[in-house]
DNA sequence: AATGAATGAGGTTTCATTCAT
DNA sequence: TATGAATGAAACCTCATTCAT
């Protein structure tokens, strides 16, 4: 029993240390080689803990999906909408780094499933964690809306790669967007 | 006498077929041997018109600027600010299919720029024509703004890989947004 | 009639101009798009005037092997031995840029012959041309002495592709040393 | 526990069995699939022992020079230079079919560096090891002629590809040529 | 459990040659 | 004659995966 947790902490850390090098490079381009280095171990381990690439690829974006939803709890409800829009926005920034791998590595995953003609569960699963958490955090009960706003974060995320100063300027000018737009036409 | 061809309109020719199969796949999952079957010919003239993959590559992103420019250039200038957003809104939801395959190519060129440490010369100089291209249509001064804008119409589009039923309702909500926020923070 | 000359005279001017590509970069290394662009014609052209690329190359170690046929036949053959022997290294040196080449060139095809297993005919029929032409010059009776020397020439010229200026030395230092044995060992 | 292998000395034995391969093909005419079968190995495990084809001919390259830098000590030198000089002349013979395609090699490596524009750092490093054994070897302190007498080995050896069995009587002819060069000009 | 040497299918690219014009 | 676009076999090389140790 007390083995077992061990392994899937291992698998865990061994995801954690595989973050950068997918994020930097992309799925297609890195090699089990690079990653068996990138973790300080052998190509043979690497396969002990994971059956094959695709899966190992597909644990980390689970992880990832994990992580967010607690980078998104971390905002506190009791706040007006606005507020809340705000301190999103600002646990975003704060995130920064963090937040544009996130994203690069969600884009590439879902090209992953595109190209390599892998069922979407997963992909669809995931997506509806991220809309109902967004849902849940601004009251919203349109959940296009919700998909939406994190799609957001995802594109202005990705146009990241080459200029990162304009990260925050971003954020700062989709937080005012979405506010003007329920100040507009949602009451709070 | 030779067949007589005219190259660059052929190259130009060659490289709309691809357009399909490099949004479906990706760079990385396209092989050259695909690209060329696709294209109704042999690898040898592939590489007869193209001296490897990565220029193909970089030479589609170039056509598919020069088109989009031509999308944008579509809209009525003669109209007030919002009709304006509205119209540029219009017009991505009547090129729906274009405009997603469009900026699933971008992201991934992105990706493709830091992944093979190629210059970014190309992807910074097509970067600020799509930032000029909409300060123009929309009058703004920020560029920031503009270049906030067309991101997210990446960020929307590259989200639809998988139920493109959405696209029409997520650039609607954007186009609201966008009103709403000029409305609030910046005059007409 | 008068147009089969001058098309037998075109094909020595194209072999011609091949010379200098063959002996920097060797058969295997020169394509024919490259022999085409040296020539000033097309492949087409190419493929007019011989029928592939190993008849062209036998072509031209045959004129070579005819040139040089005109070369030792500068040596004027009222001299003493040891004259004549200083007499052929001093042409050698005259024309150390071509010998060197050509040399380089001859090489090239006993490897070509090995390589592709084309028939020794060729290779043995121009050998035994250089011998004959050697013996007859120095009144050798034995062909492998004549052979011999020939084949120190060519020694001497392929280790020159990267400092050439041991050449005129070394081909003092061949003569310096045939004069030396027959000498000793063959009466004038 | 992994398989324990001297990866070193694995590569060298690897080596040695390229030898009559690239002797009889030539570099530029020897595959990599060809090599790997050659070697009993499949193409990747060759490209695990050498980075490239390249790398792998100049090692190979490498490997005969300090071998022949054996062969040449094997002389005994407690002798008179005639005595040596037939020595080494006895000692080619002996290995001739060796000597033949280490010379056959080292032709064309000369090319390969001129073909593909390698760094000539390691042909002229290895030409003076070989210069610096021969003058040692007969207590020359001309490097010209001791350079030049192994050029006229190559020279012969090159010439042996297609009738091998005059390359006794041509050493035998270079040994009695130095010979009276050497008591003409030089004391012993 | 851990290693890394070994595999071989498949990737990108080259190039001798052909053939419609 | 002359052209050069087109071909496709085959070159070099990579990399996910396996397996003996």
């Amino acid at each position: 029993m007390p083995k077992i947790i061990d392994v899937q902490q291992y698998r865990q850390e061994l995801l954690s240390k595989c973050f950068d090098l997918f994020a930097e490079k992309g799925y297609a381009n890195v090699t089990t080689r690079q990653i068996a280095k990138e973790l300080g171990v052998s190509t043979g381990t690497l396969y002990h803990y994971f059956p094959n690439k695709q899966v190992l690829f597909e644990q980390l974006v689970e992880q990832i999906c994990r992580q967010d939803m607690e980078v998104i709890k971390q905002v506190d409800k009791n706040q007006t909408r606005s507020q809340r829009i705000e301190a999103l926005g600002q646990i975003l920034i704060e995130n920064q780094e963090y937040i544009i791998k996130q994203a690069v590595i969600w884009i590439d995953f879902c090209q992953y499933c595109s190209a390599y003609k892998v069922s979407d569960n997963l992909l669809l699963q995931i997506d509806s964690r991220y809309e109902q958490a967004i849902s849940e955090l601004l009251d919203l009960n349109n959940p296009q809306v919700a998909k939406f706003i994190w799609i957001l974060v995802d594109g202005i995320s990705i146009n990241q790669i080459d200029n990162s100063d304009s990260f925050a300027v971003q954020i700062e000018l989709l937080t005012q967007m979405l506010i003007a737009y329920f100040e507009k036409h949602i009451s709070a």
